[in-house]
DNA sequence: GCGGTTCCTTGACCCAGGTCAAACGCGGGG
DNA sequence: CCCCGCGTTTGACCTGGGTCAAGGAACCGC
């Protein structure tokens, strides 16, 4: 894994000079994990940020009463944790790779110098503005859609509209990331399955013909 | 109402010096509107960021097919439309005065100056960090807690724990506020009020004494 | 191969909270 | 002073989706 190259395509990092993002990749190293395994704990002291390259993970909290919500699903290539780089404190949210990953460790000190360069830090406040867009469309799915709609916004926005998607992390993970429970998500797949819209086989997903231009 | 000194008490403005606020003091300019009166549409190209100063306004979504989700309730002294300064396009919620308001009118290419400043950017970033916990907070709110228990936490969150509560917004604003409709919220009350747990007069309402030690 | 997990599915049930409708109080404009 | 419109309350009703329980199915490690 060529973590320089990786670094370079990274959006989190354009705004770097060739030069700098070599530096950066000095100090990185690359990491794996098996599916289930816990990558921070929220509340723990942390002192890095990551970049997915392989495999998925769920950033989530807990409630008083052990429900786990899920915040946001991340795939490859994108970065997580970077809240981390500018609190005194604690990761806000949980993370699990829901699929055995590979993932790279940026050490926060280090990023920390970069943020000294100016132009690198308004790709980072335009990156935090992405995050809270983010969150405010998932605030607004999850308060006024239905399972369905939120399933077909996920696999969208994950994705992209196509009609054929290998979706490798679990029936359950995927029922977390839409906010609901593996019996309700089992339950959708199947009436989808039955009124033809959806096929499952395996780890691939297909979409009947012309879906995406239905009335929706 | 003394502009300077509300922009020096703005956790927002914390790091500028005493003479920066005093020059931004020149250029702002304060504002009322009445209740129902909308500040600015999503979508819409802005050009201010917001003080409140008095009353309350609500930042909201509406979705296709014509549902309103509040993102947030803004009280006094809150600064909001913060995002505008770092996009070049447009407001990405609404927002709505839910009583008679008066704030400060920041125009944006006023702070833009400020955002030189490496000082004023880190508290800009802080800021932001917040704003991202505020976020996820209301995700798991919304997603795992009942409309009960989303009440208490507004009540605390926007005010802290008291006894009494002086709530001069409407119980409609109320309603969406906590993510539900007013009848649900209407009937809630009355559910609290007869097992005596809350008394509701005019635009006070008072708790049970101790309610806040109680189980929860 | 075999027992033990964990995942997935299905069925029966339930309930918080949304929808729809009706009635009433209240404040403001004509 | 009356009327209209809005906010609020209450009642009757319904339903999406969560809970609980019980089998299968797939995948370990031994």
């Amino acid at each position: 894994m060529d973590i320089r190259a990786v670094l370079r395509d990274a959006d989190f990092f354009t705004g770097l000079t060739e030069q700098a993002v070599a530096n950066l990749a000095e100090i990185c190293f690359g990491k794996r994990a098996k599916r289930g395994e816990l990558l921070f704990l929220e509340g723990k002291r942390g002192s890095a940020m990551y970049v997915l390259t392989r495999g998925s993970v769920q950033l989530y909290r807990v409630t008083e009463d052990g429900r786990e919500v899920v915040i946001k699903t991340i795939l490859p290539v994108d970065t997580f944790a970077e809240a981390i780089l500018f609190e005194e404190d604690d990761y806000p949210a949980s993370a699990v790779a829901t699929e055995d990953v590979e993932l790279i460790v940026i050490p926060k000190v280090q990023i920390e110098c970069l943020l000294e360069d100016p132009g690198f830090r308004d790709e980072f406040i335009a990156m935090l503005m992405k995050r809270l867009r983010y969150l405010v469309d998932r605030i607004v799915s999850l308060t006024a859609k239905d399972v369905e709609e939120r399933f077909f916004d996920f696999l969208e926005e994950r994705y992209g509209r196509k009609t054929e998607y290998r979706l490798t992390m679990s029936k359950k993970a995927l029922a977390a990331a839409i906010g609901t429970i593996p019996e309700t998500f089992s339950r959708l797949l199947s009436r989808l399955a039955g009124a033809g819209d959806i096929r499952w086989e395996g780890e691939v997903l297909t979409l009947r013909k012309g879906y995406w231009e239905a009335e929706r």
